[in-house]
This record gives structure tokens, C-alpha cells and sequence, in this order.
DNA sequence: ACATGATTGAAACAGTCATTTAAAATATAA
DNA sequence: TTATATTTTAAATGACTGTTTCAATCATGT
């Protein structure tokens, strides 16, 4: 494998990991992307076999990627609180998902976050093992949040409600300035939306306490048919 | 118009409706539909114009169709507490994304979902409109929540999070499965997921009181530097 | 410098896509 | 029924897709 090679290897999936990004595995042409790299039609299959090949490549990188540039923040802190192993966690995870255009961390994490929330081909192995590991993570911050009463399954809702607030921001991040306009995109820093959601989720979860679910505020008659039909479970 | 020119076109949209909601506006194809409904390839071009065309209408039916259906559940019930709201709010929100492959409220709210977090083509203006009413509607559930002292900021990001909480089942039901992949998807009924997101969040927004964002627990000392870098903001 | 293998380039391939065409079939109106 | 308009059908069109082919080019080792 000569230099050259080398070069024009890196330069394909450097395009491919954008044009993956903001297309998605089916919508992305190998012409767009060999055109963006520099390089001939034919160079992607030569180089990696096919477009699924690219794909994977890519997915593998962005994985290494964010893998040794954050998932170290979703470690666990061990001796602070759990506060900050969840604004630890938050950031790391919100992180790559921001950043524009130019920005490596927002290419890497939206090709990663389009490929969790709609598995394209086929998960690799190790992109299941790493989601599962961050839920496990979670799981473990959140468990500490609100204590050892509540059951296994309220504290998977509550990982699912805090990565909700995080996914959100995703692939859709145009989404959030669609619900508000009003509110210009730049002014929402990762930071300011980290404390956000950090703070948001340990308010509720220091008061998941208690396993029984009643007890938080329902007193109210119900006129919606729809609360109506279903507060009971609560 | 004749009879069966009706017949043939209520098919097509009712085909259409059910690929676009699985596959999207650019990876269905006229084929799928026009086989699915059992009309030729040329049928949709001639009843509709274009694809597009056939989009917006699919687009317009599935739009009326929760409105008249469920979006009276999103209105203010006025003299209840503002967690029965939230309550009736969630559910609105949520049950469209759920139903069975032949449920209508599944296909319809899939084609709408997708829409929003990722346009397609044009959002048509009564669609944003009625983003922009229902996020009005979710700002005042949260401003009964939170009290007048919080900021129009903070209530936006509140009601953003309570989006999150609900939006991740959208596309992304698969994603749930693949976080808590022990967690039988068939037993996260709409009821419980509702009834979660809305205790979840009605316990943060019940503390959300203070504008003060420093006093909600971040005390302990930071070890992760992402944590450090930010923490002053909170 | 030369020969050999690795890499590239332009073109062509087969497949699918949305869309168009025009003839056939059907419905509607007289 | 007959004439007219509407609807359906099969086939073709042209533009895209991923992939292949093969000659030209380049790099590398002798």
C-alpha cells in the first residue's frame, strides 16, 4: 500500500463520515462522496469493496473517535456525587452532537446518534456494546440519584427520559429551533443546555424516592378523558 | 370525478400513507405505493401530479386526522392542576407514536414525527402552525409548573425537555429496545410510559421555583473537568 | 532505467427511480 | 346506442444509483 493510497483512503472516508452525517447511509452517493474526497467513482470500491464497506469504516472511526475524545467523561467519578456523574455524563454525550459544520466531535456524533436512533444495515458489535455500556453507566448514575427503593424498571424509564432530553438535540437539533424560533440556535450552548437537562433530571429523580407513584401531586379532578382513563396507573 | 377514480386515490393515499410512515418521503418509492394499493405506477402521477404532491396530501389527511383526533386532548383544561394537563398533554403527544402497524394513530403520528425531525421536503405552513401552537400550549402547562419567577428561557428548555422525553419514542421506539434490551417492548404501554414522563417531569418542573440555578444540589467537589469547566454556570 | 504491481481514470454496465406517452378500457351524457 | 370525457394500462424515457471494466498512470524495488 503505497502513500498516495493512504491519503486518498483517508480522504474518502473523511468525506464519507460527512456526507453520511448529513445523509444518512442510504441517501449518500458514492459520487457525492468520491467528488468531496477528490477522488474517482470507482476509488470506494477499490478501496474498501462498497458502499457498506465505507459505512462501516466510517462507523468504526467515529466510534474510535468518540470513544477516546469523551467516553472518559462517562466514567464514573466514584467519590463526587452523582449530581456531577450526571453532568459528566450529559456533557460527553451532548458534546458530539453539537459543534458545526467544520467541527470533527459534531460529524462523528451525528453519524453515530443517525445510526442508533435508525439502525441503517446492521449494528456492529461493538456499536451495541458501547450503547449498552453507556445505558449501564446510566443506569448506575441514576440508581444512586434516587436511591436503592425505587424498582429496576423506573430507573430504566428515568435513563430513558434523561437520554430523551439528550437524543432530542440529535438529528434534530433543527427540531428545537422549529418548536422556538424565537430562540437563536447559537445562543444554546452545550454547556448552558448540559446544566439544563442535569439539573432538570436531578430535580426529578431526588424525588423518585418513594416506589409509590401516587404520591406526587394528582390531586386534581380529571377533565381530560384521556387523563381521565388513565391517571389511575399512576 | 367518477366513483372509482375516488376509490383508486383514497387507496393511494391510504398506501402511501402507511410507506411514507415506514420508510420516509425519499426512500419510498411510487412502486411500493401504487403495487400496495393495487393501482398502476402511472396512477399516482396522474391522480396527484408528483410524488410531492401525494406527500402533502398524505401529509394534510394524517395532520387532520390527529388534530380532530387527538389534539382536543392537548387543550387546557383550564380548571385542573397543571399536572393533569401535563398528564393529558403527554398522552396526546405519545399515543399517536405508539399503535400497531395497523393502527391508524401509529401510522399517522409516524408521518407526522417524521416530518418534524427530519423535513423533508417543505414543512407546509399549518404544520408549523400547529408545532407552534402545541409548543404554546406545552410553554403554559410548564409555566403553571414552574410558577412566574423562572424565565421564558428556562420554561422553553423545560418544555424541550419534556419534547425530548416524549419524541424519543417516535422513530426511535427501536432505540428503547436497544438501550434495555430486557425490557420487553411490548409491556411499555402508552399508559405507563405517559404516566412516567409526566411524574418525571412534574417532579423537576414542582422545583424549578427559584431562578437561582446554583441551589439545587451541585455541592460536591469536581472531579471530571468537563464538570469543573461548567459547573460555574450553573 | 526498467519492470512490476498498485493505483487511478473515463467509460460503460445493469438496476431502480420518477415521470411521460399513447393506446386501451371504462364511465358518463346525449 | 353513440359520442365524449375520464380513468387505467403497459411500455418507454431519461436521470439517477452502485458497481465493473480496462487502459492509463503512478509508485516502488531492482
Amino acid at each position: 500500500m503505497s502513500h498516495q493510497s493512504q491519503v486518498t483512503r483517508d480522504q474518502l472516508v473523511a468525506a464519507a463520515t460527512r456526507v453520511f452525517a448529513d445523509h444518512g447511509f442510504k441517501s449518500a452517493t458514492i459520487r457525492q462522496i468520491s467528488h468531496l474526497a477528490g477522488a474517482n467513482v470507482a476509488s470506494v470500491n477499490y478501496h474498501f469493496g462498497d458502499k457498506e464497506a465505507l459505512y462501516q469504516e466510517v462507523l468504526k472511526q467515529s466510534f474510535d473517535y468518540v470513544m477516546t475524545r469523551h467516553s472518559s467523561g462517562t466514567e464514573r467519578t466514584g467519590a463526587s456525587t452523582g449530581a456531577l456523574d450526571l453532568r459528566a455524563f450529559v456533557e460527553a454525550m451532548l458534546r458530539p452532537l453539537f459543534g458545526d459544520e467544520a467541527d470533527l466531535d459534531g460529524l462523528h456524533g451525528r453519524v453515530l446518534a443517525r445510526e442508533v436512533i435508525e439502525p441503517a444495515p446492521a449494528m456492529e458489535s461493538w456499536l451495541r456494546s458501547l450503547i449498552e455500556k453507556q445505558a449501564c453507566v446510566l443506569d448506575g448514575i441514576v440508581r444512586d440519584l434516587v436511591g436503592q427503593q425505587v424498582d429496576d424498571q423506573t430507573v430504566r424509564l428515568c435513563g430513558m427520559s434523561i437520554m430523551g432530553q439528550i437524543l432530542f438535540y440529535s438529528p434534530c437539533r433543527a427540531v428545537a429551533a422549529r418548536f422556538y424560533p424565537e430562540l437563536p440556535a447559537g445562543a444554546i450552548g452545550v454547556e448552558l443546555l448540559a446544566d439544563h437537562i442535569t439539573r432538570f433530571s436531578v430535580e426529578a429523580l431526588q424525588r423518585f424516592t418513594g416506589p409509590a407513584p401516587r404520591a406526587s401531586g394528582f390531586e386534581g379532578r380529571g377533565d381530560s378523558e384521556e387523563a381521565e382513563t388513565a391517571v389511575h396507573l399512576l
